[in-house]
DNA sequence: AAGGCTTACGCAATCGATTGCGTCTTCTTT
DNA sequence: AAAGAAGACGCAATCGATTGCGTAAGCCTT
């Protein structure tokens, strides 16, 4: 009858109990002056009577709205949907909404979507940038007011900032050095923009891994696409196919790139493994489906959002906004697959 | 100076322009009540000041978020993703958020995560059921304070609710038709779980398409799995093969265990599609990296959310209560790939 | 020129929760 | 038993925007 179509308020509560809407309040946030029967008689006529507290209404008054923003490129990719996906979870339990914008790897709608998403008063903000960004003062609008920003995966170029990230030197080292041990004596590589460190770092792996097997590092086999999409990977694996010296053996810095590398190899006869082997990154679903299964590096992406959200929760619980900048490394592990097992 | 660490709110600017907060509002708005100059005035201080309204404010006192709540079962799958990706943009583009949550399938999550939907007050919720969700009670919430909800691809079993989807029961009769056209003689479908209607649809519209051209209907081939994953699809397809009278062509009701299919089928030594045509359903990236190519029934995934935010719009701008249901109904098409092509 | 309209704007309450400060009990201490 | 301390709770302002109602000024009509 009460509730027939109002939401309760703590005032409903208050007047039922003969107290004051202050003290419902502190009763429920479990405020240490409110007496212990008191508390136990709030919380349970709020069980009762399926009591809701008014999200927006704290929010405004606190400044605080307990929602966490992200920024990514495209939702509908296998690594970033599982990056949201981690991220989703983890905020959940901690009681956080999530509310989610894609830059659609575009900078000025990266910029734009991010004043949105300041607008709605976002209590922190995960982000892993547009490939096209590489100024970052549109970020300003969220460091200046103190608004927790962890980067995940695509971070940038700076130092002073909370990074949830792998190691991509390492992990492309590994990569290139399990082409070495199954007999590669030239391997190309398929590199994507390189004002972005994730791909200018898994060069420098596979270009440190070739240094330490004395292998010969020749430019014209290192290649870079600002989009490794598909079909730069056709393009790109025609180029290097028909040099008079081509590799055998590749390493791509995305799946979709090796993809389209085992297609067209297979395509014109090339022998996968035995000719040329091929090492993708992600370990997208797509590898094990690709015949032959592509082997790759796996990247954790409902770790990394998970993580995420720990080191956002934890910059939101520290006092100091002193930024302790923290960097999160987590572990990668190649899957060897049979585009690359020659024993 | 001013704008230290605070930001801009209609007061300010009322200060400044020695007008009351209220007219601010008004003028920003565009209400009729106040005058050109007015308006133009405030307006352009506003820009100048880089003032922003304050969401919470506002939707506390309006009692609407300009929020879209979003409820999935998993964000990391190829169709959801774009969904999402679809719902996402159209929203940000009519200027409403996102906020997005999952059931990972599974009915007390979505329960319990609508629940906090519904906390965080969103203007409307637009849905793709859990494969566990038969009973939909849990959605009253919504439909009691009158919340428009969009139920999108697997929609429940009522009728006075709004849904965006596909004709699933055409579809299925294109898919299976289109194998009856390459010679198929007998036709097996792998369905999910019959109490969501989409695989429902689809079994009668592969059963129709067999009748229409005077197949056999036999259960023996007709197999539904509660979850349609990889796994079952292998054992599904193991089933069916080791049949005295195996099938010469499936009907699957979605790629993943298509893929299954021929995955299974090839290591058995069947010839696709000579021996056995398959056809999926999804149109999944997938589809193409497989050998053979699969055919699919190609789904609009990001359409259909553009086309669920704007119903979910449109409800939100209607006055009346009414609740006008409306059915939004997709195309699709069947997209022939090698796994099924004979002639 | 006076009454009636329209136009343009201000007042103050409101949305629901939070919180600094003040007050009244009740318990403890000597 | 008196006084200080601690415990428990209420008052009222506050967050920023919205809106019903009221009012003053300007315009037109006859």
């Amino acid at each position: 009858m009460e509730e027939k179509k109002k939401d309760i308020t703590i005032y409903d509560l208050a007047q039922e109990l003969n107290i004051s809407p202050s003290t419902v309040s502190r009763a429920l946030n479990d405020h240490h002056s409110i007496g212990k029967k008191t508390k136990k008689a709030v919380k349970k006529l709020a069980k009762e009577w399926g009591y809701r507290p008014n999200t927006l209404a704290s929010s405004l008054r606190t400044n605080r709205s307990n929602t966490i923003g992200i920024m990514v490129s495209w939702i509908n990719r296998p690594f970033i949907s599982s990056l949201i996906s981690g991220i989703e979870n983890a905020a959940r339990e901690s009681g956080l909404n999530v509310i989610i914008s894609q830059s659609h790897d575009n900078s000025d709608l990266e910029k734009e979507n991010l004043q949105a998403l300041y607008d709605s008063r976002i209590s922190a903000l995960i982000v892993s940038l547009a490939m096209e960004t590489i100024d970052y003062s549109h970020f300003d609008l969220f460091s200046d007011s103190s608004i927790p920003i962890v980067f995940v995966d695509r971070i940038p170029l700076m130092n002073d900032v909370t990074k949830v990230h792998i190691n991509n030197f390492k992990a492309a080292f590994e990569a290139t050095e399990h082409l070495i041990k199954q007999g590669c004596k030239r391997i190309a590589h398929f590199g994507g923009a390189r004002h972005q460190s994730i791909y200018e770092d898994r060069m420098l792996g596979y270009v440190a891994a070739l240094k330490r097997y004395n292998l010969v590092v020749d430019d014209s086999i290192i290649i870079h696409a600002n989009y490794l999409s598909a079909e730069e990977g056709t393009r790109i694996t025609e180029k290097v196919l028909s040099l008079d010296n081509p590799p055998d053996g590749i390493f791509c810095a995305n799946d979709t790139s090796a993809v389209s590398a085992i297609q067209y190899a297979k395509q014109k006869g090339v022998k996968i493994p035995e000719e040329l082997a091929i090492i993708g990154f992600n370990d997208d679903p797509i590898c094990e489906i690709i015949d032959p299964p592509l082997s790759s590096v796996h990247h954790p992406a409902v770790e990394m959002g998970e993580a995420a959200v720990k080191q956002a929760v934890s910059m939101l619980n520290e006092e100091a906004p002193g930024e302790p900048t923290e960097r999160v490394l987590l572990d990668t592990h190649v899957v060897v697959r049979a585009s690359s097992k020659r024993k």
